[in-house]
RNA sequence: GCGCCAGUAGCUCAGUUGGAUAGAGCAACUGCCUUCUAAGCAGUGGGCCGGGGGUUCGAAUCCCUCCUGGCGCACCA
């Protein structure tokens, strides 16, 4: 739709150019803005402005050489200069009917758009250490990375969502220590834990796991570390699967270093060839300082063991060589010390780092009743993902993760999210979708049917101006994904739900849907159709599910 | 000290290639159920967009500076 009204304009400009009303050749990209107020029009564009310095003319003259020619196309009803020289461009009614009929015919495959090309993308996200539950910092990241695999696939991304499996270095070998000395405790050995050392109850459920399957025999602690880093992994793919998230890939850090095909090893040798990596101390270090890192970076460590970002820079080559051209991380906002090597790494390998989006997931606070949880400000840290999904479901849980922009510190009130009522925004939004349901239930007894084919004429019912409101709302969802996708902001969508869920309901209320005016009645239970199914694509772009009745 | 992110209504936040009178939800107050779900709707009040400079036809938006908060500055992951 963006692309027709452009064309309008373009050619618009193009005409007055061949007519000599304008002189200028300047290849302005056209931009069109969907107005605050509706006086404004439907659209409005400030091309004149852009235009005064090469006209040297004032923007409302040049303007009224432009409107002409936009007037001329047979979509646009009006088209008026407007204060400091804004072009508005007012559609006709039955320009926005048609689009409706369009959005019923594209149904469930309306959002899909092509702005992608089908590039493939990684989704990295979550990759939380398989040492412990996932808690709901963790589950933000879920949210979040979910969502935006979604969106960018809507968006025509070819998408790939990855899990890194953090199962080599000392995180896991302290793991396998903790089961280790679990299970000599729970065989009446006087054991001493160390400060490093895992003591949550988890593992003491693991180690009793670990006699029940392996027995009691001698094992070493590589034995307990393997049998811990599978138990946890299964326990963490279970909370994620039951929050609605399968990836498609989980790569394991150990498989970067395995004996015969040690890429990490071979990406330290090659940034050596390429002079990138040097040794100080007795230590292996990158020149991460020649791609804008503020401090150069240790690979090898002078006790001989490779730094987790060794295994960084080998897994995001990989990343690279696998074809992906877009690569996104997703993380925790502590971590955003850690981007300036990783881009670092692209750049010492010859790649536009411009490939790599890292979005930063910010704390939770979590509330109860608008009180904060637990003591202190990282209360997060120590409330799991599984207790907050069990206590107000997934789908509260979902939609509230993706009510803030990514970096933005997120509220969740417990007990909001539980509320059944209009001050919470997820069933607001699914109540609306439910509310049509039963419109569309009631309907079926009476015996309306809907007509297979759907054009102008079965709409023209639709002269309301909330009912042009809602169909207008509705026409923006695919720019809603663009920019959405563009700017990895999943919370875009939320917001456009809530204000689309915020103009049906007011609707809903005043006018009655199904009424003794039978052609009235068609066009308004189609307009009501659409508004489900986008709000029920939306949801399911949330990864939120669209109940019929409530 | 340096770096990143933030500071917009009482609260939580939208507002992103600079646009017109800065928006929404919640909270507060006042109303609305013989009618498709009142789990809803209508109305009212509410703002030096952290401060100060600058850039220009125009700044919440861009630049500089200062203040405040969070986070990060490992041979941890």
């Amino acid at each position: 739709m963006r692309a027709i009204l452009k064309d309008i304009i373009t050619g618009a400009l193009n005409d007055a150019i061949a007519e000599g009303l304008l002189k200028s050749t300047v290849d302005l990209s056209v931009i069109l803005e969907r107005p605050k107020r509706d006086k404004f029009g439907d659209f409005s564009t400030n091309l004149a402005m852009l235009l005064t310095k090469s006209e040297g003319r004032a923007p409302r003259m040049i303007a009224e050489d432009l409107i002409k020619g936009i007037t001329a196309s047979d979509l646009v009803e009006r088209c008026e200069v407007a204060g400091p020289g804004f072009i508005n461009i007012f559609l006709k009614r039955s320009y926005w009917l048609s689009t409706l009929a369009e959005i019923l015919k594209k149904g469930e495959g309306y959002g899909n758009i092509t702005a992608g090309g089908n590039k493939p993308v990684q989704v990295e996200f979550v990759s939380a250490n398989p040492t412990g539950p996932l808690h709901i910092g963790h589950g933000r990241g879920a949210a979040v990375g979910d969502a935006l695999a979604n969106i960018l696939k809507a968006a025509g991304f070819d998408v790939t969502k990855e899990y890194y499996i953090n199962d080599a270095g000392r995180q896991v070998q302290n793991l396998g220590e903790s089961i280790g000395l679990r299970i000599k405790e729970l065989a009446g050995e006087e054991v001493e834990f160390g400060d490093n050392h895992y003591k949550g109850d988890y593992i003491i459920d693991i180690a009793k796991e670990y006699i029940a399957v392996c027995g009691t025999d001698e094992a070493t602690t590589e034995d307990y570390k393997n049998f811990a880093i599978k138990a946890m992994l299964g326990r963490i793919e279970k909370d994620l699967v039951d929050f609605g998230i399968v990836f498609d890939q989980w790569f394991s850090e150990r498989s970067l270093c395995d004996g015969d095909k040690d890429q990490v090893g071979a990406t330290i040798a090659e940034l050596t060839e390429k002079g990138l990596a040097f040794d100080k101390d007795g230590a292996k270090w990158m020149r991460t300082t020649d791609f804008g890192d503020d401090k150069d970076r240790v690979l090898i460590k002078a006790d001989g063991e490779r730094t987790y970002f060794a295994s960084d820079i080998a897994y995001h080559r990989g990343k690279i060589r696998r074809g992906f051209t877009k690569i996104i991380n997703v993380w925790g906002a502590d971590h955003h010390g850690y981007e300036p090597r990783i881009r670092a790494l692209f750049r010492a390998f010859g790649h536009d780092d411009e490939m790599l989006r890292v979005v930063f997931i910010q704390l939770v606070a979590l509330l109860r009743d608008g009180e904060p949880v637990a003591m202190g400000k990282r209360s997060g840290e120590f409330v799991t993902l599984r207790q907050v999904m069990d206590e107000v479901g997934t789908d509260a849980c979902r939609f509230f993760f993706l009510m803030r922009k990514p970096d933005a510190q997120l509220d969740f009130d417990l007990e909001l999210a539980k509320k059944q009522a209009s001050d919470n925004p997820v069933f607001y939004v699914q109540y609306a979708h439910a509310r049509i349901h039963s419109i569309a239930r009631l309907a079926k007894e009476k015996g309306i049917e809907l007509p297979d084919t759907i054009d102008v004429a079965t709409l023209v019912g639709l002269e309301l101006g909330e009912e042009m409101a809602l169909i207008k709302h509705l026409a923006a969802f695919e720019d809603v994904i663009e920019k959405s996708a563009q700017l990895m902001e999943p919370h875009k969508v939320t917001f456009y739900i809530q204000e689309l869920a915020g103009l049906y309901h007011p609707y809903y209320n005043r006018q009655r849907v199904v009424t003794d005016d039978k052609a009235q009645t068609i066009a308004r239970l189609l307009l009501c159709r659409a508004v489900a199914q986008v709000i029920r694509r939306g949801l399911a772009l949330l990864g939120v599910s669209a109940p019929e009745s409530m």
